[in-house]
DNA sequence: GCGTTACATATTTTT
DNA sequence: TATGTAACGC
C-alpha cells in the first residue's frame, strides 16, 4: 500500500496525526470525526512510512469488537502477516496474554481460569459467608462494587482504607475475596490489569522486556480509561516513550467502572511535551443533530469545548414524541420502523433504538416480537448468562482447573447427584484440612475409592455420590490433552446425563438444549487449536455486549446507551427520556454523575447519521403498577427549532389524569394487555440460539418470515374500533398506522400516522376510517 | 436431599 | 416483574 494514497483521502488534522512525529500524541476526536480510521491509519503510517516492525507495535480498543475490525482494516492495508503481528485487544485481552506469558511471576498457576461478573458476585458472598456477616447489611453486589473500585484504582487488600467501621468491614471482606480467589486459582476481570501493573512495577526486567518490545503505543477510546489502565500505558512506555491516544471527554461514559476522563487532562500534564490535535469536523451526522447534541453537552464544563462541524447539510428536524405510556411509547417505535421499510425509505437494518436500563429493552422487544418485526439486541448476558450454558462452561472450567471453587460449587450437584450442603461442606472441610481443594478431594475419592484417605470422614453415602463425581472429573482431565475440544464437550455432557436434565421436551426445554449444541458449535472453532480449552475459556469470559451482535441481519438494533459507544445508525430512537430514568435516578445527587448522565445521551445523540427520534411516555410500568413520570430535563436544553413535536396525549396533564382511564390501575390495565398477547402463541417465535456470538433472546430472523401480524381485538371495555398498530385506510389522507385510540368522555380518539400527511388526532365516529386487513 | 411454597426484595450502565 | 431465599413437608 502506497503511503501518499493513504494520506490523500484525510482532511488536514486527520493527516497530522497521522503522520504526527513520535513522542506523545493526544488526539481529541469529536463523535464521527473518522477517529477509528485516524487510529488505524496511523499504525499502518508507523509500518509504512517509519519502518517500524509491527512486532513492535501495541494497539488498545475498548472492545473485542473495534480490534477485530482494526485487525480486519490493517490487514487490508499491511497484509495478512503484518496485521498479525501486531499486539491488538482491549486492555483485559492484551493483560491477560501478557499474563498467560508471565505467570511465574502470579500468584495463581498457569491454568488459572478468569473469573467473569457473575463468579466474583459468588465469590464474594462466600467471602461474606465466610466471615459471619449479614448479607442484608452487606450486600454482595455493593460489596463488589467496592473491591473493583479498589482494584481499578491499584488498592490492595491490606491497604483498603478503614476510616469507618464499614470501609474496615469492607476491607476484611476484600481481603477474603482475594484470598479465596487465589485459592481457586483464579483471576477476576480487574486482577487482569491490577496484576499486570503490579508485576511490571515491582520487576524491572519484565518493564524493560515490554518497554522495549513496544516501541509505539496506540490507544482508542482512551477517555474511559481508568487509572489500573493509565498507569499500565505509562508501565510499557518507559522506554521509547511513544504514547498515541485518542479520545474524547465528552464521550466518557464508563466512571462506574473507574474510568475517569480527567486522565486526558492528566496526560497533557504528564507529558507537558505532547501534541494535541482536534477533529472537529463530523462525517457522519447532519447539522441538525450535531446542533442538538452540541446544546444538550455545553451544559458540562471541565471540557475542551469542540466546535463540531458537518457538510451534510441541515437534514430533518428531530422528531420529538410523547406517548401515553410505555407500550405506546414501544408501538410508535416499532409502527415507525415499519411504516418506513413498508414505503420503502428506509431498510430495518438502520434503525436502532436505545435506552437506557437493560429492564426497558423488554417491552420493546415484546412489540417487535407481536408485529413480527426481527431485531437484534446487544447484550452477552443473553446467551452467555444462560444456566445451561453457564452450567457446562463450569465444568470446563473444572477440568482446565480443578481448583475452581465457584465452578465446583455451581455443578457439583448439576443434574441432581445426592450431593446436597451437607456432603459439600464435608468435602470442603476434608479439604482445608488437607490443604487441597474441593476439586482435588473428590477426585482422589473418584480414584480410590474407599481406599482413599478422605473417605471414611464423609459418611457412606455421600462418599459414594462425591466419588461418582470426582471420578469423571478425573477421567475428563486426564482425556483433556489427546480429546479435542468438541470431543471433551460431548463427553462430558454425555457422562453427566445432561440433555434430559434441561430438556424437558417443553419449548424452553428444547431451547435449553438449543444453546447447549451453539456452545457446542463454538468449541469447534477451538478443536486444532493448541491449549484450546484454555483458549476457549478465555474467549467466553472476555466476550463483550458488542461483540454479540448478528454482522448482517437487516434489522434494528435494540441497544442499552453504554453499548453503543463507536457504532452509528441511519436513524436512532432515544426511548425513555424521562425524568429518573434519563438521567437515571441513581445520578440525581452527585453533579458528577449527572455530568455523566448527560454525556451518555449525548454519546447517543451523536449516533445518528440521518435522523433522531426522541422518545417518552407520561406513565411507566415499575414493579408494581403504573407511575407517572416526567420529561426528561436533557429535552429542555435541546432547541426548539430543531424538534418537530409529537404527542398522543389528550390534552394537557390536569385533563389527562382526570380521565376514566385514571380509574384503571395498573394492574387491570396489564391484564388487559396481557391478553392481548395470549392466544397468540404461534406467534412466539421458538428462542432458539441462533448464530454464533448471537444472543438468545434475540429471536433474530431465525424465524422465517413473521407471519402477518394478527391482531386480536382488544377486549373491549366499551365499545372501541381501533387499537395500535392497525391499519386503515382515510378518504382523503389514504392510509396510515394507528399509533393509539382511547375512549374519552364516550368518544373513540385515534391518533394514526399517516403516509401522506404524518401524525393526525381523529375523533373515530367522524373520521371516515376503514380498517384494511 | 429435594421439591414446593411463600415471602421479600430489589432494580444502571459492563470489560 | 422476577429472582432469590427461607421454611416446610416429603
Amino acid at each position: 500500500m502506497d503511503i501518499s494514497q493513504l494520506l490523500e483521502g484525510l482532511n488536514d488534522p486527520q493527516r497530522q496525526a497521522v503522520t504526527a512525529h513520535s513522542g506523545q500524541t493526544l488526539v481529541l476526536a469529536g463523535p464521527g470525526s473518522g477517529k477509528t480510521r485516524v487510529l488505524t491509519y496511523r499504525a499502518a503510517y508507523l509500518v509504512l512510512a517509519e519502518g517500524v516492525r509491527p512486532y513492535h507495535i501495541l494497539a488498545v480498543t475498548f472492545t473485542n469488537k473495534a480490534a477485530r475490525e482494526m485487525g480486519a482494516r490493517l490487514e487490508k492495508l499491511l497484509g495478512e502477516d503484518d496485521a498479525k503481528a501486531l499486539w491488538l485487544g482491549t486492555f483485559h485481552a492484551v493483560c491477560a496474554r501478557l499474563l498467560r506469558r508471565e505467570v511465574e511471576y502470579l500468584p495463581v498457576k498457569d491454568n488459572f481460569v478468569i473469573f467473569d461478573a457473575d463468579d466474583q458476585d459468588n465469590l464474594t458472598k462466600r467471602a461474606i459467608r465466610d466471615l459471619r456477616l449479614d448479607e442484608k447489611l452487606y450486600r454482595p453486589t455493593a460489596m463488589h462494587a467496592a473491591i473493583s473500585t479498589a482494584k481499578n484504582n491499584l488498592i490492595l487488600p491490606k491497604e483498603y482504607p478503614s476510616r469507618t467501621y464499614r470501609d474496615e468491614v469492607v476491607g476484611r471482606i476484600y481481603t477474603r475475596y482475594q484470598d479465596l480467589l487465589v485459592e481457586s486459582n483464579g483471576v477476576d476481570f480487574d486482577d487482569l490489569l491490577l496484576y499486570a501493573v503490579q508485576i511490571l512495577q515491582d520487576n524491572p526486567r519484565l518493564q524493560e522486556k515490554y518497554g522495549t518490545r513496544f516501541e509505539q503505543v496506540l490507544v482508542d477510546e482512551f477517555q474511559d480509561t481508568n487509572l489500573a489502565q493509565y498507569r499500565l500505558l505509562r508501565l510499557l512506555t518507559t522506554v521509547h516513550h511513544n504514547l498515541f491516544v485518542v479520545g474524547d471527554e465528552d464521550q466518557s461514559i464508563y466512571r462506574w467502572r473507574g474510568a475517569d476522563y480527567r486522565n486526558v487532562l492528566r496526560f497533557e500534564e504528564d507529558y507537558p511535551r505532547c501534541q494535541k490535535i482536534l477533529l472537529e469536523q463530523n462525517y457522519r451526522s447532519t447539522q441538525t443533530v450535531l446542533d442538538a447534541a452540541r446544546a444538550v453537552i455545553d451544559h458540562n464544563t471541565n471540557r475542551t469545548p469542540k466546535r463540531l462541524f458537518s457538510d451534510r447539510g441541515l437534514g430533518e428536524r428531530i422528531t420529538l414524541y410523547e406517548a401515553v405510556d410505555d407500550h405506546a411509547e414501544a408501538a410508535y417505535v416499532v409502527d415507525t420502523i415499519q411504516q418506513q421499510v413498508a414505503s420503502g425509505t428506509a431498510r430495518r437494518a438502520d434503525f436502532a433504538v436505545m435506552y437506557r436500563t437493560n429492564a426497558q429493552s423488554r417491552l420493546l422487544e415484546e412489540a417487535f416480537l407481536q408485529a413480527g418485526v426481527p431485531y437484534r439486541l446487544v447484550g452477552a448476558q443473553r446467551f452467555y448468562g444462560r444456566r445451561e450454558v453457564k452450567d457446562l462452561i463450569a465444568y470446563l472450567r473444572l477440568v482446565q482447573n480443578p481448583s475452581d471453587e465457584i465452578s465446583l460449587e455451581r455443578v457439583i450437584n448439576v443434574p441432581p447427584r445426592g450431593i446436597g450442603d451437607k456432603a459439600l461442606v464435608g468435602l470442603q472441610l476434608a479439604a482445608q484440612g488437607a490443604g487441597l481443594s474441593a476439586g482435588e478431594v473428590a477426585m482422589d475419592l473418584g480414584r480410590k475409592g474407599p481406599d482413599s484417605t478422605f473417605w471414611k470422614g464423609l459418611g457412606g453415602r455421600a462418599a459414594v455420590s462425591l466419588a461418582d463425581f470426582g471420578l469423571k472429573l478425573a477421567s475428563w482431565r486426564a482425556q483433556a490433552a489427546s480429546f479435542s475440544l468438541p470431543e471433551l464437550f460431548d463427553k462430558i455432557v454425555t457422562d453427566i446425563n445432561y440433555q434430559p436434565y434441561i430438556d424437558d421436551g417443553s419449548d424452553e426445554g428444547n431451547d435449553r438444549w438449543g444453546n447447549v449444541e451453539e456452545l457446542r458449535r463454538l468449541s469447534f472453532e477451538y478443536s486444532g487449536v493448541e491449549n484450546g480449552l484454555t483458549a476457549f475459556l478465555e474467549t467466553l469470559a472476555l466476550v463483550s455486549d458488542q461483540d454479540t451482535l448478528p454482522e448482517q441481519a437487516d434489522a434494528p438494533t435494540l441497544l442499552t446507551l453504554h453499548a453503543d459507544k463507536g457504532l452509528e445508525f441511519g436513524q436512532v430512537f432515544i426511548v425513555g427520556l424521562d425524568e429518573n430514568l434519563m438521567p437515571h435516578s441513581r445520578s440525581l445527587d452527585d453533579p458528577e454523575e449527572m455530568a455523566e448522565e448527560r454525556r451518555l445521551f449525548y454519546v447517543g445523540l451523536t449516533r445518528a447519521r440521518n435522523r433522531l427520534f426522541l422518545v417518552r411516555a407520561d406513565q411507566r410500568t415499575t414493579y408494581g403498577g403504573y407511575e407517572s413520570s416526567i420529561s426528561s430535563r436533557f429535552l429542555r436544553d435541546i432547541p426548539e427549532a430543531l424538534l418537530n413535536h409529537i404527542s398522543s396525549r389528550y390534552g394537557r396533564k390536569s385533563s389527562f389524569s382526570g380521565s376514566g382511564r385514571e380509574s384503571r390501575t395498573g394492574r387491570e390495565a396489564r391484564k388487559d394487555r396481557a391478553s392481548r398477547w395470549d392466544g397468540d402463541d404461534q406467534s412466539t417465535p421458538s428462542r432458539r440460539q441462533p448464530a454464533a456470538y448471537a444472543p438468545s433472546r434475540p429471536v433474530t430472523p431465525n424465524r422465517p418470515t413473521p407471519a402477518p401480524t394478527t391482531i386480536q381485538p382488544r377486549p373491549v371495555p366499551v365499545v372501541q374500533k381501533y387499537h395500535s398498530n392497525l391499519r386503515v385506510r382515510h378518504p382523503v389522507w389514504g392510509e396510515g398506522l394507528v399509533i393509539d385510540s382511547r375512549i374519552l368522555d364516550n368518544e373513540e380518539m385515534v391518533d394514526v400516522l399517516f403516509e401522506s400527511v404524518g401524525f393526525k388526532r381523529l375523533l373515530a365516529s367522524l373520521a371516515k376510517l376503514d380498517i384494511i386487513n
